[in-house]
RNA sequence: GCUGGUGUAGCUCAAUUGGUAGAGCAGCUGAUUUGUAAUCAGCAGGUUGCGGGUUCGAGUCCCAUCACCAGCUCCA
């Protein structure tokens, strides 16, 4: 006897064989054909999923209206496309085939050079093949017998993984549609002609199980959905997102540029950038003479002996700009962390443990030869400036620093808008030996920075074991970009390497009178302003806040009568603070808004002959639009304030 | 670094099978003196990323190189 328990409670008992579709088709018909896939206790199975006997299961029907069905569909045209490329061209070796954020892709290995050329010729073939309609047999083999097959048909990649993985299996999934057969766990749509909508997106490379020295695949990614609208739509969004990209928004408004002849992945903070990188640097440096913090200045290149006493050298020398040998022999590095050199300032004299907690902040240059192609922008640069800071303090100590960190974060995101992130703490595996640190210290750490994530009900925290530096875990802050990709921004870290004796001996004599060995925290709220900025810049498609806005407000005049009365009114505002322009230019006022409308400007104001007799400007908000004839006195009482609260 | 793609005026883009490199915007000059998203006219702007090659002739085809883009790998 086999009880059904149904999601609205209700049970159903069966004997013999039965399916899942088989109840599908006892609820409702209707139901049965929208039937994508099932929750058998929660485990997701094929529509076609016999239910084991003697049991009582909970049973939940998924169709197309439930989110892990676009998985299922995608996972199926990826087979799909697999099966039409095995059709198009010989040798074809299959790889892996996953889902991924917003689509699919399959790995290959065959001798044909896929281009975008190709795509008609493979996305009709897909189309053919959902015609044809074959469904998806799922067929289970034990597991030497599945490796022979796979041997047999000539998929050496498959049986290579099957041979060095799965080993605690004792049977493996494949899953059959007319001629192809492929190794797979499923589950899978009941038949092709879900498949409402698909594209072929992009080839790019990829290596074998992610292994750069293994041999490389052609990667075709693509994407499906139940309906053509939903493709559109998703496509849509995609063309509007690359509009919001920092590389485009960044030369448009004249934010930054990066030039080959300076080099590559190097940044030329324009001047309308740099204006918004300075708001940023002071908005940090209130915050951190808020928090205690001191500042200090240090220089960007360090000698290479201070770099094998912190073990960064040689360990780090592949992403190192190579050193510079000096004729006496010395040789110096451009830094790659600030680090060594805040030790040092730490160093410079004895530390009692009343000094602590030491705090010592610098925004901080650094240098790391990233490779050619992961530069990307401004979020993937060879040279940046962490707003970085370095805290000494006694283990007792560590709980209250980290809350205090994680709080400026938190402080720093919400200023700027930033709601859409994630906490990732990252902890260290318990079998690994490559840690520092004893064991006894890593406990009492993690348990205090989850703690303290836990007390200040962070968003989406998620513990990451083995993911931790060799020196001490962290909180890392990932957040979101208009393309969904994720950044890792902010960052916590402990460190019980640096301060050690094997390394640089950090002391502080405490109340009894004996040395100890301090905890080190690196963090920085924002990461790198470079980073920080790409992502702000896209977060905000360039129309930025009033308080971070490279011109706050720009003076339009109607005629050059007026003149004389929009450069006095410019001087007011200047000995405010307030960044202004006039466009004195010999254009009509609609050309003049129409250009300060596109310049994103957050307010113009127009003056003719009205204004000047009343002493007032027509002033216009980007976001409310016409706010009318106000007098100067307000208007600037007005923007101070909004500028000072960093109004969204 | 690897695989694939792209590279034309400051910007966005044109240029039949290889046959005189163009347009809009921006810039400059002049006219116009303007009231809430583009006033008109003229001028100027180029060794088609750089270097080779094939050809009577190359933006177009081939080789090499540089940069950028997508992805992989990497990210202290």
């Amino acid at each position: 006897m086999l009880k059904v328990i149904l999601p609205d409670g209700s049970v159903r008992e069966y004997s013999g064989r039965v399916t899942v579709y088989d109840v599908a088709r006892e609820i409702g018909a209707g139901l049965a054909r929208a039937m994508v896939a099932a929750a058998v206790d929660g485990k997701i199975v094929d529509a076609d999923f016999q239910l084991p006997d003697n049991t009582s299961v909970q049973l939940r029907i998924l169709t197309k209206k439930d989110p892990e069905t676009l998985n299922i569909l995608r996972h199926s045209a990826a087979h799909l496309m697999a099966r039409a490329v095995m059709r198009l061209y010989d040798n074809v070796q299959l790889a892996f085939g996953p889902t991924v954020e917003n689509g699919f892709y399959y790995d290959f290995l065959l001798e044909h050079h896929l281009t975008e050329d190709d795509f008609p010729k493979i996305e009709a073939e897909i189309q053919r093949l959902i015609k044809l309609g074959d469904s998806f047999e799922r067929i289970e083999y034990p597991r030497e017998s599945a490796i022979t097959i796979l041997k047999d048909i000539g998929q050496t990649l498959k049986a290579e993984h099957l041979e060095e993985g799965l080993v605690d299996q004792q049977s493996v999934s494949f899953y059959r549609q007319g001629e192809f057969i492929d190794l797979c766990r499923g589950p899978h749509i009941p038949n092709p002609q879900f498949i409402g909508a698909f594209k072929l997106q992009s080839v790019a490379g990829a290596y074998w199980k992610g292994d750069a020295a293994k041999q490389q695949l052609q990667r075709l990614y693509g994407t499906a959905f139940f309906d053509k609208k939903e493709l559109d739509e998703y496509l849509n969004r995609i063309e509007e997102a690359k509009k919001r990209d920092h590389r485009v928004l960044g030369k448009q408004h004249e934010l930054f540029a990066i030039d080959s002849r300076v080099g590559q992945g190097l940044i030329l903070w324009l001047p309308k950038g740099a204006v918004i990188r300075r708001q940023l640097e002071n908005f940090i440096m209130e915050e951190l003479t808020k928090r205690g913090y001191t500042t200090v200045n240090t220089p960007v290149i360090g000698n290479i002996e201070l770099y094998k006493m912190s073990g960064h050298y040689p360990y780090y020398a592949d992403s190192q700009f190579p050193p510079i040998k000096m004729q006496d022999g010395d040789e110096f590095l451009l830094r790659a962390m600030n680090c060594p050199h805040h030790v040092m300032v730490y160093s410079q004299k004895p530390r009692s443990y009343r000094d602590l907690p030491v705090r010592i902040a610098e925004f901080g240059c650094v240098h790391r030869f990233e490779q050619s192609g992961e530069l990307n922008g401004m979020t993937r640069v060879r040279g940046f400036t962490q707003d970085d800071a370095h805290i000494f303090c006694m283990p007792e100590q560590v709980e209250d620093e980290f809350r205090s960190c994680i709080d400026m974060t938190l402080t720093v995101l919400k200023t700027i808008g930033f709601n859409d992130f994630e906490v990732r703490l990252s902890f260290r595996d318990w079998v690994s030996d490559k840690y520092v640190g004893n064991a006894e210290n890593w406990k009492i750490a993690q348990a205090s920075l989850e703690k303290v994530c836990r007390e200040m009900q962070l968003p989406s925290l998620e513990i990451v074991e083995g993911e931790a530096a060799f020196y001490g875990p962290k909180a890392d802050f990932v957040v979101r970009d208009c393309l969904g990709r994720k950044w890792q921004l902010g960052t916590v870290q402990l460190d019980y390497n640096l301060p050690s004796p094997e390394r640089f001996n950090l002391e502080y004599i405490g109340s009894d009178n004996k040395p100890h060995t301090p905890v080190m925290i690196h963090r920085a709220p924002l990461g790198s302003f470079e980073r920080f900025c790409g992502i702000l810049i896209e977060h905000f498609g360039a129309a930025f806040p009033l308080w971070l806005s490279p011109e706050q407000l720009r003076i339009l005049t109607v005629s050059e009568k007026f003149n004389d009365y929009a450069k006095s009114l410019e001087q007011k505002f200047l000995a405010q603070n307030i960044r202004v322009t006039t466009d004195l230019r010999n254009e009509k006022i609609g050309a003049k808004i129409r250009e300060g409308r596109l310049d994103l400007i957050p307010y113009l104001a127009v003056v003719g002959a009205k204004e000047s007799e009343s002493n007032t400007l027509a002033l216009r908000s980007r976001k409310e639009g016409e706010l009318g004839e106000i007098v100067v006195e307000t208007v600037i009482e007005k923007l101070l304030e909004e500028i000072k609260t960093r109004k969204l």
